[in-house]
DNA sequence: ACCTTCGGGACTGCCCGTTACT
DNA sequence: AGTAACGGGCAGTCCCGAAGGT
């Protein structure tokens, strides 16, 4: 595995650990097996670094989505139930700390959220393209935006009934 | 005005003048006039004082909640409606860079979410006793949440025009 | 109890519980009970407390050393004997961790040393008028000295065994 | 010379010059020409720049203590002869003020003691090679610590005299 | 006399990023 | 494709002084 690989590893690998917090250059550089300067080698700076976590986590978003897409039958919003299915999903987005972490980054930063708008963007054009009630999907993509960063802060409102609930009706909204 | 206000809006304006970054317990102290043995006096840590800027923006927000509350005609989802408004509202928590700074924070620091839990749970009471339904409510309300989310970190999805068409699709959910 | 005493006993307390590091005037004022304004009431620094605690424990010693004293048969060097026994005593100033603290803040200032220095020479006054051979109590005294500063630092060299012919040895040296 | 070395030497100028209160990372790298950030790459905390200087001295006085033994004639004490030596030099560890800071921070951090103890170690060792009376030894060099730390606790007791007549009571307790 | 609230400033240590050198 | 050394900004701890209350 190439050392910049390695190094995004042990960078999440510490979020999950040990929190955000202790998320420094050096102990990635440590995790990692590098010194602080071969990290600052790969990564222009600790920006750079979230930049390429923040990356790393829109793929494993990307192929949960994907694989819920595969499963469901065709029909006007496939996309968009994959994207219902894949922010209730347990080891989706929402449950993985790191998430909470690149939250915080990207809000500090704001440039940070470009890799993320045009992953955002290709989404909404997917969806577009299968003919959807593009205000209805709007709207459920949106709750479910809202829901998952109510996760990553750990704003636990809902109990699971409440969750399965939201989860119908957000699907019902999608119908025919 | 008391010094501990006057360090929370010199705490704000630095974020909305020079952004997140640039909000320290040394800068904090010289805009509000005192010093930093000052600042830590009245807010025992950094944490502290954004806890302090959180309740503010928490009551502010309220504030303007409550202001769509009157002037909404009586209704099944009056409170529900006077939340969608108030995530639109030019002035809401949307538009306040002061909100992505504290989301960052509240990101990285668990325990920062409390107050903003119990304020929900108000909300939450709120609308129940309004005898709403309670599915759509918890719909659309997340998905105001989402909208508020997307603006914080500056994910400019929607133009005016699909703002507009989003918001009404939300107010029809909550219709009689 | 005065609130002087009280001061000093809780001062004492969190040395010995919590070690020298986390003795400060905030946490001295909660768990004497008054605040951090009381302690400086009392005592003009933080100096001026520990002088308080030294002399606290000179007491103690004191108290040790005369009841010993008191338990000899007289003789020539019932004086000096009462010293060897005093620093070996389980319960004396070598075993007492407020003695390392205190050993530190005199080693700092100097003029901490002001009120042993007055006991010192009042004990050496009592040893010379008992007609003592001089030098070899002072021998034995220093070595005594040496012996408690060596526990006071933890500089653990020698066993009980070692120890109890140190005693011997120094108690020999002051016999008729 | 190395960086290393020109931090504990500055250290050591400050605590000669202006006492211990005023050896702080800031000034230490001020006097060293490197930037604070600079001192704290070479020793992790200012207790690590301590452990520096105590080793440092430890090794100066090792070399006193072993020029005093070439210097004294062969004989059954040669070595126990010469600690009596270094302690009363003019020199020597008793007359250095950094001893004295040493001291107050071993006091306080039990962790510090270890070099120390392995050098006590290595010359009970040596002592008890060369024959000697144990029990003598031990009594004299633990007078001779008692001694050092009067010295360095300022507590001035003996004059010229007195000091004298105990070293050469310490050193007839050696003959033969 | 006794005690509190409020505030100032020195200091430690953590951490990011730069430079010089392989 | 790295590493060692270094610079400097910041957070948080702590001592203490000033002013006032009871």
């Amino acid at each position: 595995m190439s050392t910049r690989e390695k190094i995004i590893d042990a960078a999440m690998a510490i979020v999950r650990e040990q929190g955000v917090a202790r998320l420094t250059l050096d102990e990635a550089a440590k995790v990692a097996g590098v010194s602080k300067g071969g990290v600052l080698y790969h990564f222009a700076s600790k920006d750079d670094l979230i930049r390429g976590m923040v990356s790393r986590l829109i793929g494993q978003c990307e192929g949960i989505q994907k694989s819920y897409y595969e499963s469901l039958p065709e029909g006007r919003h496939r996309w968009a139930r994959a994207v219902v299915m894949t922010a209730f999903d347990p080891n989706g987005p929402a449950s993985d700390p790191v998430g909470g972490a690149l939250l915080a980054a990207v809000a500090v930063n704001r440039e940070l959220v470009q890799p993320l708008r045009e992953k955002y963007q290709e989404w909404l054009a997917r969806m577009s393209e299968e003919g959807a009630d593009l205000d209805a999907t709007m709207l459920v993509c949106t709750a479910m935006d809202g829901l998952v960063f109510h996760d990553l802060i750990g704003l636990n409102l809902l109990n699971e009934e409440a969750r399965a609930r939201l989860k119908a009706r957000a699907l019902a909204l999608l119908e025919n």
